[in-house]
DNA sequence: TCACAGAAACTTGTATACAAGCTATTTCGG
DNA sequence: CCGAAATAGCTTGTATACAAGTTTCTGTGA
């Protein structure tokens, strides 16, 4: 497990959410890893209260499973959860940009130019996971355009189990186009062009639809089956 | 605040998440209530550590909103967050049920005819909390057959917002066809009709949408603005 | 050496004590 | 009588103690 700081704003809570959350995307808790709710406690320097309220929140999200009385474990990477991922994005990333065609104001555009250009220029910079935070702050800002906040937290919990796909195959896989894919995108939200939203979602996901038996064939030991 | 039996297998967390849900989905917690994590775990019985980490949950879902050392609040009913759970049905309840009619086995038919049988039974008795009961068990057989449990269970967090204006409604509208639009999209199920499904889903919701103004203006102190 | 019993060391679940901060009342001074 | 400051009583946040159960190791006996 990485170290990640503290902020000095955050509550001991959601300081360990977010800790035990990054570790388990970025793979240094590997998937079938046992975890303790004192050891994490120690290791972030708070007690077992905040650290046992953020495991609970991310057994609803199924990537840690409890088992009571006898221990909690990161949970191996499911087929089932992944496909379940990529069916809500397939469906709900959809709607939403549709959505955002007809309502994304002026400000709404402004702040995805500026998104997709500092993608663009980190992409030159070689810096990865620049990139990645940019991503989830593209597909954020356009939730908010379309006014769905709401479904965005929600989308975000179950997007754990594909997060840990996408972590896998950027270790394989060095994939430029999706800042591409993302400037096209907000060109077509501009143009209010839905149909060529629809297929540039389409087209995105597919890119993340590697051959998952090429992923599962070099770490067997993360999937579940 | 209405009592709720604990049942013996579950633990105090689940008890105390299940009371504290069951009671704002009913009405019985109004929307703007203060709650105390202390009054509320004397009235269930427990201590404080189970009632919190269950009040943590539902502020989650947004519909208990938490001032950290001032109180804790059900939260008032947020046009925003209904719009949000509609737009989430009108999409994703549309693709599971298609995705439903692709997946669905004998035995996933067989569940819907027994639910629908009941809904039909119960109909005539005049039970409607019984019917409200296997609306719910209906749409999640759905979603079981379309191999997509895990976003119902997603899908059932935000539904909160929506479950509590239904409540509403049924307190002044006392509608008897969801039980046959039920059956239609069974029917259709078994028929393998994409088009009538989603044709289905639509006119569904549609009925829910009865005049929020109506309602708004009967129960004015518990919606936001 | 092997089998089994028992204790010790873990796990999570729950209860309680304490800390920090906000609110409202109460009390004292003018 | 009015106002301001102190205080008591609430809130949630965090830490810790205890309970119940599982696993593992250890020692003892055959």
């Amino acid at each position: 497990m990485k170290e990640i700081v503290k902020l000095p704003t955050e509550t001991a809570r959601d300081y360990a959410l977010r800790a035990i959350r990054e570790n388990i995307v970025s793979l240094d808790l590997e998937p079938g890893t046992g975890i303790s709710e004192n050891e994490i406690a120690g290791f972030l320097g708070v007690s077992r209260t905040p650290v046992r309220e953020a495991i609970q929140e991310l057994s609803k999200a199924a990537v840690i499973e409890i088992y009571p009385q006898r221990g909690s474990y990161v949970a191996l990477i499911d087929s089932t959860f992944v496909e379940e991922a990529r069916f809500l994005r397939k469906t709900l990333d959809i709607a939403v940009i549709e959505e955002a065609c007809d309502l994304a104001t002026q400000a709404d555009i402004d702040r995805l130019e500026e998104n997709v250009a500092l993608q663009e220029f980190y992409l030159q910079s070689q810096a990865a996971d620049k990139i990645y935070l940019l991503d989830d702050e593209f597909h954020k800002l356009i939730y908010s355009a379309a006014k769905k906040e709401t479904l965005h937290a929600m989308r975000s919990n179950i997007m754990l189990h594909f997060d840990r796909v996408r972590t896998l195959s950027m270790k394989t896989v060095k994939d430029t186009k999706i800042v591409g894919d993302h400037r096209q995108m907000l060109e077509s939200i501009k143009n209010k062009d839905k149909e060529s939203c629809r297929q540039l979602v389409e087209k995105h996901l597919s890119r993340y639809h590697i051959d998952e038996a090429e992923i599962r064939a070099a770490y067997p030991q993360y999937f579940k089956d």
